[in-house]
DNA sequence: GGTGAAAAACAGCACTC
DNA sequence: GAGTGCTGTTTTTCACC
């Protein structure tokens, strides 16, 4: 189990050399200027009941770009949506059920854009 | 800021009317079951010096790919590897400090498979 | 699920180098 | 600016209901 975002003070410091209180400091420093930016959870999709993962590019129709942005805050199902350069100018992630909604949630999309997408086989993990 | 990993049990427990015991009692369940597989940090890369984010596909040359899989998971540029479908086969989400990094780290990737890359713009962030 | 008490971790601050 | 120790507070842990 990854346990970064968890782990104490007191043994971040063990590892290197220092006090809780100044890896306190430094991880508050690290905080302030915004280079950790948040802390987050990894959640298993399968066990969730979204047996389907998919990175989908979308190819948005020309004027419907703000059409698209507030469509995809709106879809609970969409883990993460990046603005990209190529053929295609939206990448998401998206955890889905089953096929079905998977071809439902496609539907919605074709509405202002021209999806690709590619199923997710498995995670490459590399173990820190 | 995103707190989700670090919000204490008593300040979960306040929102959904539940001890702390409770709430910890629920969350080492997520754990042990595997629906919460870890927990993690959001680093901005820019502020590490990492200029330039990418996605980049990949499609293994036949018969290369153990070799792909381990020389990406030697690579520290990578931050997450997947295994897809469609024209291409892996997929990639790279930090690199610039252009020059890119084209060198493109270099190693040709030897064995063919990379589209994407230059991520700008994250659409949800705002939960 | 809840309670309560001990142990651990954390936040804040004054101090040193 | 960076690190540390001290102190009060909060959180976590765990045995038990």
């Amino acid at each position: 189990m990854k346990y970064y975002s968890r782990t104490s003070f007191a043994d971040i410091g063990k590892k290197i050399f220092l006090s809780p209180s100044s890896v306190r400091e430094r991880i508050k420093k690290l905080e302030d200027v915004g280079v950790i930016r948040g802390y987050s959870l990894d959640v298993d999709q399968n066990l969730m009941g979204n047996n389907l993962e998919v990175f989908i590019m979308l190819k948005i129709f020309t004027g419907k770009f703000n059409t698209a942005i507030s469509e995809i805050n709106s879809y609970p199902e969409i883990q993460e949506a990046f603005r990209i350069t190529g053929q295609q100018n939206i990448h998401l992630r998206v955890a889905l059920k089953n096929q079905l909604h998977l071809q439902q949630f496609i539907d919605k999309l074709i509405a202002f854009g021209e999806p690709t997408t590619h199923l997710i086989l498995s995670e490459l993990r590399k173990d820190f």
